[in-house]
DNA sequence: AACCTCTTCAACCGCTCTCGA
DNA sequence: CTCGAGAGCGGTTGAAGAGGT
C-alpha cells in the first residue's frame, strides 16, 4: 500500500534502535566524523541501517549537546514565537535554540504547543470583547493551529527514557569529545560558537542517566545555554526581517543581546504557563504587538 | 483484570535542495 | 547547463505507554 520505502532491501532494519546499534554507530562516527552517511552502512559491521536512517538517529538522538525533554518557558516562548514568525520551519527554529533538534520541536509543537495556543485563542475570543479600532482578525495573533479538537487534557513534560546502554555510548562520546573538536550537523550552523566554546551539554538521554548528563557537561554550556534561551524575540525579528524572510540561523553573537526591551512574547509566555491570566491582559498584550504578527 | 481510547515521540517517507562532475 | 548522488527537511505514521471505563 502507499509508496515505497526509501530502503526497501532486505537485510536494511527499520523501526526502533537498538543500544547495541547505538554503539555501533557513535563509534563510527566517532572515528570518522558525522557526514558521509552513505558510507556508514557499509563501512560498519553490525548496523544494518540505510544511511538516512543513520543520519537521523544521530541528528535527533545521539549527537552531543541534544537536550530533551522539559522545554523551559523561554524555549516553549522561542518556539511559539518563531512558529509564528516563521512557519513550519522547524530546522530554522531549532537554529536558534541548538540544544534542540527540530525533529523535537516539531514534535513538542504539535503535543503541547499547539493545544496551548488553541485553548489560548479560544479564551482570547470567546471572552474578550472587541476594542475599539479593530476586527477580530487583525487583533489576533497569526498562529497556526491544526484541527485537534481534544485539547482538553493540560498537556505533560515527560523524559525520555532509554535503555540500559547509555553509559557505554557516552563513554564513547566522551573520549571522543575530549580528543576531537566538534563537526557537528550542518543544519546548526551556528554551532560555531559551540566549536569555539566546546559547550555541549548533555543529558541526551533523559533525567535518569545523570552519568551521561556529568559526562556530557562542559563548563562553558550554561553562559552559552543562557544567551540562547534568553534571546530575544526583537533579536530574532531583526534578523528575519534583514535576511529577507530567508533561513535565519546566523550571526549567533547578535542574540545574545539584551532582554530587557520587554519582548511582546513575554506576556504570551506568561499567560501561557499561568493559564489563570486574564483574558484582557491577553488581548491588550496582544494587540500591542508588531503589525507583523 | 481486561479492554478501549488517547497521547506521545522516535522513526519513516518522499520531496526538495545542494553540490560536484 | 544538465544530471545524479547525497544530504536535509517537513509531514506523517505507528508502537508503546498512560489513563479511563
Amino acid at each position: 500500500m502507499g509508496r515505497p520505502p526509501c530502503c526497501d532491501k532486505d537485510g536494511i532494519k527499520k523501526g526502533p534502535w537498538t543500544p547495541e546499534e547505538d554503539i555501533i554507530l557513535v563509534s563510527y562516527i566517532q572515528e570518522h566524523g558525522p557526514g558521509n552517511w552513505r558510507s556508514v552502512p557499509t563501512n560498519t559491521v553490525g548496523l544494518q541501517r540505510c544511511s538516512k536512517s543513520c543520519r537521523l538517529r544521530w541528528t535527533n538522538y545521539l549527537r552531543p549537546g541534544i537536550k530533551r525533554g522539559n522545554f523551559t518557558p523561554h524555549e516553549e516562548g522561542m518556539i511559539i514565537h518563531l512558529q509564528a514568525l516563521l512557519g513550519n520551519k522547524w530546522a530554522a527554529i531549532a537554529s536558534y535554540l541548538p540544544q534542540r533538534t527540530d525533529n523535537d520541536i516539531k514534535n513538542y509543537w504539535n503535543t503541547h504547543l499547539k493545544k496551548k495556543l488553541k485553548r489560548f485563542q479560544s479564551a482570547f475570543q470567546t471572552q474578550e470583547p472587541q476594542l475599539p479600532g479593530t476586527t477580530s482578525t487583525s487583533s489576533s495573533p497569526h498562529y497556526k493551529f491544526g484541527n485537534d479538537d481534544n485539547v482538553a487534557t493540560q498537556p505533560q513534560l515527560t523524559s525520555t527514557c532509554y535503555a540500559s546502554s547509555t553509559e557505554n555510548i557516552s563513554r564513547l562520546l566522551e573520549s571522543w569529545m575530549k580528543c576531537s573538536p566538534i563537526s557537528n550537523p550542518k543544519h546548526h550552523d551556528n554551532d560555531d560558537n559551540n566549536n569555539n566554546n566546546t559547550s555541549y551539554h548533555g543529558g541526551c538521554v533523559g533525567e535518569q542517566d545523570d552519568h551521561f548528563e556529568t559526562l556530557m557537561s562542559f563548563d562553558n554550556l550554561n553562559d552559552h545555554k543562557e544567551s540562547m534561551v534568553t534571546t530575544t524575540c526583537d533579536s530574532v525579528e531583526e534578523d528575519i526581517i534583514n535576511e529577507g524572510g530567508n533561513k535565519v540561523n546566523e550571526n549567533i553573537d547578535s542574540m545574545e543581546e539584551d532582554d530587557e526591551n520587554n519582548p511582546p512574547l513575554t506576556f504570551l509566555e506568561k499567560w501561557l504557563l499561568d493559564e489563570s491570566t486574564t483574558s484582557r491582559q491577553v488581548t491588550e498584550e496582544i494587540l500591542r504587538l508588531p503589525s507583523m504578527f
